[in-house]
DNA sequence: GTCTATAAGGGGATAGAC
DNA sequence: GTCTATCCCCTTATAGAC
């Protein structure tokens, strides 16, 4: 695989063609993406390409597990901090995640795309069964509505902050928002999802 | 293009290439389906597919519109009644959205990474931009918080809805939904998601 | 490590028989 | 309308020179 973890300042060919999967993959999925696209998009030749990953389906594994990681990966710590409360969670979470979105505005609809197709690729990472259900965010739900499963908040959670950006394209074109425009809302966002969250939590 | 609205009651040829198609294509996309897995799931041989749709992007571009059309076009009515109320509107759009939805879990997905793919696909169709703005829907929102733009509050009903859906396979992978359980809980939202909306509309 | 050339097969589309 | 056979380009992957 080429010498792991270099650690030079000049960019390695192996990190050239990563970073070329991760925008071609991103875009066009992994059946629609060429391995031609990428290496072109990399300055590289194709040959060059199997050399350091073998094959498109390895190579994809590699890209799918780093965006996997890349988005989930900032909730864990949130979710696990017995020192936060539920309130500053959703903070915490909001503003980490709208941030880390408006710079990966993409990344959420290529994962949850891809993993729909091979559902798989989730379970053999990481166990987040267990890690999710021995929250201190969980049991905080618990406490505050055992009328409602917590399940039902986590959905709304992350949707509020996802959704937007899984349905940016449609907001584009039925002029809900422009591309300037859609960063601001994003940004109001920020604030104003722990609130409604809130809001949500204490309904009737 | 053979016949249209033939009224009969066996099944058509065209129709049986089109049941395939929108199989193929829901479960795979336009980039990764083949036409020969169309015909195959559809009984019939290539040939004969593009006797009927000349090309396979074509056939999909019919797909894509009457999915586009399935998955909006309860919206637009509910959306632009003025005898209903905003709390009416919302409990009909929750209750109309949630029953197609399970009857279609993987639409949402599918319509909205294709669309990201080719946004021209939704502006040919229908000029959504101008019935949204003259709604009686965004005139109701803005007149209960003239502080937030209606595109918030559009954005959290939609993704309350339909956000569920788009991540099923991460809840299932997860353990926070079993295929039956999820169900009993999209069911549960039915009720609840108007509750939460008109909570969020009423933070401060 | 990186290239050129090429093998081996996949995929969309059509010709032409029935 | 429906089929079989086929064309031809595109794609992944490897062999082998440098």
């Amino acid at each position: 695989m080429a010498g792991k973890r270099e650690k030079k300042s000049y960019v390695t060919t192996e990190e050239k063609i990563k970073a070329a999967a991760r925008k071609v993959f991103m875009q066009k999925g992994y059946g629609a993406s060429r391995t031609r696209d990428i290496a072109e998009e990399a300055g590289i030749n194709l040959a060059l390409l199997n050399y350091y990953f073998r094959s498109k389906e390895k190579l994809f594994h590699e890209i799918m597990m780093e965006r996997v990681q890349h988005l989930f990966g900032a909730v864990a710590p949130i979710i696990n901090d017995p020192s936060l409360s539920l309130e500053s969670k959703m903070e915490k979470l909001a503003s980490a995640y709208i941030d880390m979105l408006l710079e990966n505005p993409d990344l959420p609809m290529f994962v949850l795309n891809e993993l729909r197709k091979q559902p798989d690729l989730f379970k053999s990472q990481m166990n987040i069964e267990q890690l999710l259900k021995n929250s201190s965010f969980i049991k905080q739900l618990r406490e505050k509505r055992s009328d409602v499963e917590p399940a039902q908040y986590l959905m709304n959670i992350m949707g509020l902050m996802l959704f937007p950006f899984l349905a940016k394209p449609v907001l584009l074109a039925t002029g809900l928002a422009g591309e300037k425009n859609f960063g601001t809302l994003m940004n109001q966002r920020r604030q104003l999802i722990p609130k409604w969250i809130k809001a949500i939590l204490q309904t009737k």
